[in-house]
DNA sequence: TAGTAAACTGAACACTGTTCATTAGTTTTG
DNA sequence: CAAAACTAATGAACAGTGTTCAGTTTACTA
């Protein structure tokens, strides 16, 4: 009698039929530019079943929210093996821009697209989210142990290391840097990031 | 025979009629969720005649890009009568928030909403954006020149400090801090200000 | 005043997210 | 096994979007 539990196995495999072809589409063209009809096109289904499945467009925008930060975790994985922590910082920075500029529509989704961004109290989407902000306060944390960064209180601290990251990376993204001319903007990254190492080490 | 004259008043009229409504639609509605037909209402004509006078929607997305800097380089003009290179930089700061907040949806049209950003070389969006991030730099220079800020390339400096800016303004602004409990969002803001302030000053 | 040029518009096209009555298919019950 | 009940899927529609274009109206000129 496992009927209703096939049946509820054939929920989450479409419901991830719907997620797959979603991600796929929507990584190289973005949220706004794929539409539901396109999804139920690219999995032969209907328009309108996805709507049995997900209750909006937006519902689908979370669960790509989720999915996102996953996949950040995992890039940012391996810097956790270093063992300095300023060090680890750095590369985790580096790792940061690596990201940004390898998953674009990623990013947006994550940091730059505006979208009710409804809690519902530890949805998957801000469970790894948060992860991804512990783990820079735990490494700022161990800067600060090891006498690598001024002791202050961690989280002020990791939110403002976050926030020069973000907007680098979210200018480049949107395309904000034309001010610049060609050369100037081709050392512009790399040039700020030293600095704002230099920032932290000269405390 | 001021005839063409008075035609050449009448269609700069004309676009200056059509932004003034979209500007003011804008303002509470953000570009996405103005459309051509709640312009074209607005001022009592069809939505076909705005493409008379503008290109597309893109265009006016540009024109009010300018209008944006415009307001901006206006909001912030008082923090050059601050004599002390350093404390003008501070204020250029606190006037970058206030102005964020104040005008979100401009915020979001000068530095967020991704749009074919095409310069056509000296649009005047551009200009005026440009006005600002040199007036940044001018700050910046300053305060070197005054041995408030340690001697290093200008530009590159000024860039670091305006991504900071723009990443906690546009985390706030996109709703990006769930992570965090209420009573630490109240304050992060602030926090997170001074503790980059005291970066640039134990330098 | 007749003819031309400029200004304007209604209707259409191809999209969008979303809903809902109806159909097709499966499962449960008498 | 047949009938009833439930479920899954859909076609068609709604109200909206940006944009185009064949016509119409208005204004100016010869």
């Amino acid at each position: 009698m496992g009927v209703k539990e096939r049946k509820e196995r054939d929920r989450v495999d479409m419901k991830e039929l719907i997620l797959n072809s979603a991600h796929q589409l929507f990584i190289d063209k973005g949220f706004d530019e794929v539409s539901i009809r396109n999804i139920a096109e690219a999995i032969e289904y209907s328009p309108a079943t996805i709507y049995l499945y997900f209750k909006d467009k937006n519902e689908i925008f979370h669960a790509l929210h989720g999915e996102a930060f996953k996949v950040f975790n995992q890039f940012v994985a391996d810097v956790f093996t270093i063992k300095d922590p300023f060090k680890r910082l750095v590369a985790m920075g580096e790792k940061y821009m690596e990201f940004t500029f390898k998953y674009p529509k990623y990013y947006t989704i994550m940091f730059i697209a505006e979208a009710p961004m409804q809690c519902d109290q530890g949805s998957e989407g801000w469970i790894e989210g948060s992860r991804a902000l512990e783990a820079l306060e735990g490494i700022v944390a161990d800067c600060m142990k090891e006498g690598l960064l001024k002791k202050q209180p961690i989280k002020p601290m990791a939110f403002t290391i976050w926030s020069y990251m973000h907007g680098m990376c979210s200018l480049v993204l949107r395309d904000r840097m034309k001010h610049y001319t060609e050369e100037e903007r081709e050392s512009m990254i790399d040039k700020s990031f030293k600095i704002f190492i230099q920032l932290l080490k000269n405390q």
